[in-house]
DNA sequence: TTGCAAAACGACACCGATGTCGATATAATA
DNA sequence: TATTATATCGACATCGGTGTCGTTTTGCAA
């Protein structure tokens, strides 16, 4: 009855597993990754590996879950700042707390919009994408809401449609960094222009 | 020394694979459609097949070859009419002759950016994938830049860095209605708000 | 017709990845 | 130290897709 190994040992191996598993992905992206390349960057067996993960679906998905939580704990933690201005919100959902866009996105990016297109006609692969989506959309749906309220935001346009672009933009650069490279895209001289353009579409009031 | 079967029969043919080939991709998408589809769905057999493509990437980059030639075909057109306004040549080049967004795009889209992001790390791949980018780039920035010469467009950003933000943005709707579906990701009514955004950026005088 | 080169066929061998399973090692408890 | 549950191992059978190759069919040309 008793456990012969302990509860978080498991875990902490786990997690390792995971932390290996990302690595690979990031390097080989996730289609051409296999069980095999996880269990050595692991260091792990084959039936080691398969008593934790049935398959590279349930890594990946083990790997997005944490992402999908960690992403939303960080921008409730950045709405929570006592800074007033939802202009500065904005930017620091974008581009993190310095609100100054750099030229690299997360690693991450290329691989989960592989395993999102890959498996477009999966229901339970749609269903993260879609989780995803629509996380980012309320995001940014409430603090153009909020900014209105405030007076800070002047526009008429929807604020749901304004954050529908904010994440098409966004997923297309990260899409074109995966595709192209990053020197060639220039993400931050356009995440730039981006940003003057939610200024005036935004009707910022400075 | 002459031909048995004449050469336009065996064009003729390879034509119609394609044309079969094309509906297996846009149904199954790139990664899971196999040669066995492929074949069924173009009634040949498995070396038939193989006497006029030597796997799936070849398929692929013959359907891509066309799209590439065709795309830019049509572009040049659309430049070639009579119409002044580099405005409208911008919305054509977007959005058709009718220059009105709807609310689907180019059904090879979603297959193709699987086809660049899983390949990603395949220079032959990536190659694709820079004509097209740098196909597009070259000419958003020609007509924006001509629209700046002809003062039509009184804006003071770089030409080329708003074409890229074109790129980037439209990039991003393909991948969130493939990843999404079309109508949870209201295309028509983001491009119409990106059409606003252009119009301001561009300083575009009517 | 007949001859023949190319096109079309489909059986087959191959391969790499997968998930399973019985054997073994490990470590907590008694 | 002995017991025992379970974590770990890696060999193995399986499977689906691939590309080849020897054979058959086709259709133009002599």
């Amino acid at each position: 009855m008793s456990p012969k190994v302990s509860k978080e040992h498991k875990e902490q191996r786990r997690a390792n597993i995971l932390e290996a598993a990302k690595d690979v992905f990031i390097e080989h992206g996730y289609e051409q990754t296999t069980m095999k390349h996880i269990m050595d960057a692991a260091n792990v067996s084959r039936g080691g590996l398969y008593q934790y993960f049935s398959n590279k679906e349930d890594v990946y998905e083990a790997i997005l879950e944490e992402m999908l939580g960690t992403s939303m704990d960080r921008t409730e933690e950045v709405l929570k700042s006592e800074d007033p201005s939802y202009w500065e919100y904005l930017l620091r959902c974008l581009y993190g707390p310095d609100m100054e866009p750099d030229n690299k996105m997360d690693p991450l990016a290329s691989p989960s919009l592989e395993f999102f297109i890959t498996g477009r006609n999966d229901p339970r692969r749609r269903k993260y994408a879609k989780t995803r989506y629509y996380n980012g959309l309320k995001l940014f749906t409430d603090v153009i809401e909020q900014g209105k309220i405030s007076g800070e935001f002047t526009t008429s346009f929807e604020s749901e449609m304004i954050a529908r672009t904010i994440i098409s933009f966004t997923d297309g650069l990260a899409l074109d960094q995966a595709i192209i490279t990053k020197e060639d895209v220039k993400i931050k001289e356009q995440s730039i222009l981006f940003i003057e353009y939610l200024r005036t579409i935004l009707g910022v009031k400075q």
